[in-house]
DNA sequence: GTTTCACGATACTTTTAATGTTACATGATT
DNA sequence: AATCATGTAACATTAAAAGTATCGTGAAAC
């Protein structure tokens, strides 16, 4: 598969939408991002369905924040957009009847279900309030 | 891109391998895997390369090991097969000039870079004299 | 009430890195 | 000389994200 940039993507939205006032349209986020429309209205659809964010048709439609910043994490956005895989390293096959694979299997299981279980910590311990702050420390340095 | 099964594959030709008398051609190696013997051939390369196994052509040729177990860990297997990515999770455009996308480049590479440490620190403790013995001690449990 | 704007959704194509496959060259053993 | 095994090049396939075109739907503006 490619690289997966849903999560960096979103974040980025998500901070810029903060910053904004009023809804910010698929095709003003698809710039910003470089990419199209369709391709954020299909990411920012998992946001929505977990109620992170709202989307309103029409005239003077578009996306807006619809969660308190605090409670949401990048562990949040990143299980929202639906991104399962973490790793590119796969293990054999599960179902073996070979011992020495099962011994393999079992050693790299250990360590990956180890840094999975500390990335998903990390990325739960950070909220959107949280980014948000650290951006704002970043843009008062410069007066 | 797909899954990286290139570590595990390769830990599990290597302990077949040291409790294998004499070489394995490609063939054999390839129908252990489920696999074809130029996916074998390709991937070994790295490791004859790195001098962990060598290759012999001709009548009774095939891959024997050229190293000792102690010294070659899981993380020497996993570079000399040449595996360069281990998140599936990326960030954005590094070259940027958005405040915003800094701030979320930091954080997520923050969160992978110490993941990523873990990850190798890890690999790097395992050897595959340890994986060798563990597997013993499965077979003892049977007696 | 029609036009315009914006999202919603479907149905593709493209991209990327690993994997699979075919074919042929080369060196070693019998 | 024949056979066996690796070495290598070239191309096809696969899986998941990303890109694209198109049409449908609802809401605001005129």
């Amino acid at each position: 598969m490619r690289n997966d940039s849903r999560l960096s993507r979103m974040l980025h939205v998500l901070l810029h939408m903060t910053r904004h006032d009023g809804p910010m349209t698929s095709d003003e986020i698809a710039r910003m991002l470089g990419t199209n429309p369709v391709v954020v209205r299909r990411t920012m659809a998992g946001l929505r369905d977990s109620g992170y964010v709202r989307s309103e048709k029409g005239h003077g439609g578009g996306w807006v924040i619809a969660a308190d910043l605090k409670a949401v994490t990048l562990l949040d956005v990143h299980r929202a957009v639906g991104g399962p895989y973490l790793f590119t390293i796969s293990n054999g096959h599960r179902d073996t009847d070979c011992a020495v694979e099962k011994i393999v299997n079992e050693a790299l299981d250990n360590v990956l279900s180890e840094a999975e279980a500390m990335l998903i910590a990390k990325l739960g311990a950070i909220s959107l309030e949280e980014l948000a702050q650290r951006f704002d420390e970043q843009c008062n340095k410069n007066i």
